[in-house]
DNA sequence: TAGATTGTTAATCGATTAACAATC
DNA sequence: TAGATTGTTAATCGATTAACAATC
């Protein structure tokens, strides 16, 4: 017999809210603050006290009712749920802009995130610096995703994510982060997520055009 | 009397894949592709086509039973159902790496985004030419935000990031797009939307976790 | 007409919220 | 004990999906 084990299936809404739980109580770690409520976690977070107790819920009961959470413990539960007991490799491809900044981005391996490998498709850009870091050919992906576990993101125009991402794929990656405009098929063993910047701007635009009324109908007269 | 108005409330849901079918739509639109089905924009946009049908349900009857979609018409409805039919004026805080990448990403002046002014707390940033446009310093922030409707963009670090909203709330800005980590408190009024490249990462991370079973708990033997 | 594909229905599933008993 | 706050319940709300009648 085994014990009994945590249970199963963390609603996918709650995942995407642990990493801002985490962040706050990191920030509260830092700052000295032994224990922290519900309500203290959700005004930082930006979300209800009720749906923080829920979330908190699904991974165990860390509170003491009355008193709250201990805030280095909630972080270590919270930290381990995730899968950040470990280190994660990443690899970068597409050195433009955007995979520069990526790749410079601090706030990654201070969150338990290690730049592997970065790459590119142009010969004039392999063997250049980026963070500290050589640029390599894409012809170097197959080796260095072979590690285990890698997360591949794709920082490169849309032209080009669909073959980005066949290579990762075919490198053995079956974690991507697409910061291409555009959705790459992938197989389904392959967990593709993405961000885009004109989406979120789009969706930004549509919220205020409802708020102002400044959008495309005529304001009804009276 | 008014004709009937388009219904309102298209579900949040529902918003956020209207750009994903318009820029799968645009593109076909580029290659003379005239008509498609829900079948085809699913499978380009990594949904169903019972999801395609019932989003375009929200917008009005497009379609033609039997035939498909009209992809010029369509994109023109999703364009302007987006609020796309003008143009959004965008500004962008923060010159660093990020700042840069996104001042230089040109979806977004072919998406109708135009950006209209970009700023630096650092007097030594102001002044500089970022894709042609001169940085200017957060003194200047309020009369350029005074045209209107202007969509706001925090690319600072996190510990700019509050004070930086309150600077953008001051200008009357009401829609902000927030890259730095974590979430910065703003009235009511205004809508922040957030974009974290580490919160996405830990994502994927727990799903990989959960698919290879390399996480923290031991695999249990039969 | 026969074939194709939409728009809509209805059932299911998942997420949110308020309220409150449990309990420190 | 009295006050505070959790963990959980149950109701509500919103999103997804499959199926199919409508109809080109």
């Amino acid at each position: 017999m085994s014990t009994a084990l945590p249970r199963r299936g963390i609603p996918d809404a709650t995942v995407a809210r642990l990493p801002d739980y985490l962040r706050v109580l990191t920030g509260m770690a830092a700052r000295g603050i032994p224990s922290t409520s519900s309500q203290q976690l959700a005004a930082a977070a930006g979300v209800r006290s009720a749906k923080v107790r829920k979330d908190l819920s699904y991974l165990g009961t860390y509170g003491v009712r009355g008193v709250g959470y201990d805030v280095e413990h909630l972080a270590f539960q919270i930290a381990t749920e995730l899968g950040l007991a470990r280190d994660w490799p990443v690899v970068i491809v597409g050195m433009g802009n955007l995979g520069r900044a990526l790749a410079a981005y601090g706030g990654l391996s201070q969150r338990g995130f290690r730049i592997i490998g970065l790459f590119d498709h142009d010969p004039a850009m392999v063997g250049q610096l980026v963070a500290d870091i050589p640029v390599a050919g894409m012809d170097a992906l197959p080796g260095v995703a072979a590690t285990g576990d890698v997360l591949g993101v794709i920082a490169t125009p849309a032209e080009s994510a669909q073959a980005v991402a066949d290579a990762l794929v075919s490198a053995g990656v079956t974690s991507i982060l697409n910061f291409a405009p555009g959705t790459p098929g992938v197989p389904a063993h392959v967990e593709l997520r993405k961000v885009d910047l004109a989406t979120e701007l789009q969706i930004l635009a549509f919220h205020k055009m409802r708020r102002s009324g400044t959008g495309h109908w005529a304001q009804v007269a009276p």
